[in-house]
DNA sequence: TATTGTTATACTCTATAACTATA
DNA sequence: TATAGTTATAGAGTATAACAATA
């Protein structure tokens, strides 16, 4: 297809706002020198910088076994707590029951968890690893560690423990 | 279903290093005594809670402007480089070209932004803010300060320069 | 040949609403 | 009535691949 921004005045990138503080004058191609305005001011903008670049990392480096950092976090909940319910363990993860139930199915097909009929309340599910899923998990731990030692090459270990202190003092009061 | 109910052992467990500590103040109740293991020592873990809480918040204070994070990074740093190529603007934000297009196709139908004809490359398009584009964004901005000033609430603005700090330096370092 | 903007597809994730079976 | 799990849908966002125009 053509440029379906047919006509495009061709008003070549002559300086008019008010607004450009910036080059542009430059020749065009501001390589690196990008100006990020008040956005390195934004907690929000840099995480989520940062959360790109971790969870690709994690991504990358547990490909070998298929686990993406949601079920890495779901499986470890359940490691520790079994029994827990659905429920409990979604509010408790921050992610919304209906989408872990699909998390659930993909971990149960490929026998790593098991839902269990709650002795108290027959509308709830008890979580369980099974077997394979301790095993499993254990495998994991081992890439997630490597995983979180890219993080810490990445921005230095005291800067890491202090990242940790900091966000955890965020994310829970 | 499944077979019986669990052995149901102590499904607390809930000694181990910082683990959950307390419910959390501004909205969701994590539920106590939940173990969260080894997530706590995962950067990812707690930058996504972060993100989780910090976009909330943006997407709520600005809602009245109907603007969204990605969108205001876009509008920012296009009011701040006038004239900008779109693969540099992705690249600076870490946006995919490919989600540039729509996220500037919407951006262009309010009226907000003007994709102009390149000067030196027939290829690119140089990006500008409309006179509508500049008043909305200082109109943005001020929301944008009052959400970063939830922020400071939430975490306290020592705490706030710090992960600024540290977090830029993980972005960019 | 490589790059820019575009279109297209697939998959992940968030956010709701509604349904069922229990409580 | 309310809650736990499920199903369904819509919309962001990410990740690719391919294509036309241009470099």
């Amino acid at each position: 297809m053509s440029p379906r921004t047919a006509p495009l005045t061709r008003t070549a990138a002559l300086e008019v706002d008010g607004g450009s503080r910036r080059a542009d004058a430059a020749g065009e191609d501001l390589p690196r020198g990008v100006d990020l305005g008040g956005l390195t001011g934004h907690l929000g903008y840099l995480v989520r910088r940062a959360q790109l670049w971790i969870f690709q990392d994690f991504i990358r480096t547990l490909a070998i076994l298929d686990i993406r950092p949601a079920e890495y976090s779901v499986l470890t909940v359940i490691g520790r707590n079994a029994g827990l319910k659905q429920m409990a363990l979604a509010s408790t993860l921050g992610i919304e029951r209906a989408r872990l139930v699909h998390l659930l199915d993909r971990l149960e097909r490929r026998g790593l968890v098991q839902r269990r009929a709650s002795a108290t309340d027959r509308r709830s599910h008890a979580l369980h690893l099974t077997a394979k899923g301790r095993k499993m998990l254990a495998r994991i731990e081992v890439l997630a560690s490597e995983h979180e030692q890219h993080v810490v090459a990445r921005v230095g270990g005291e800067h890491h423990k202090e990242l940790l202190r900091l966000l955890a003092l965020f994310a829970f009061g």
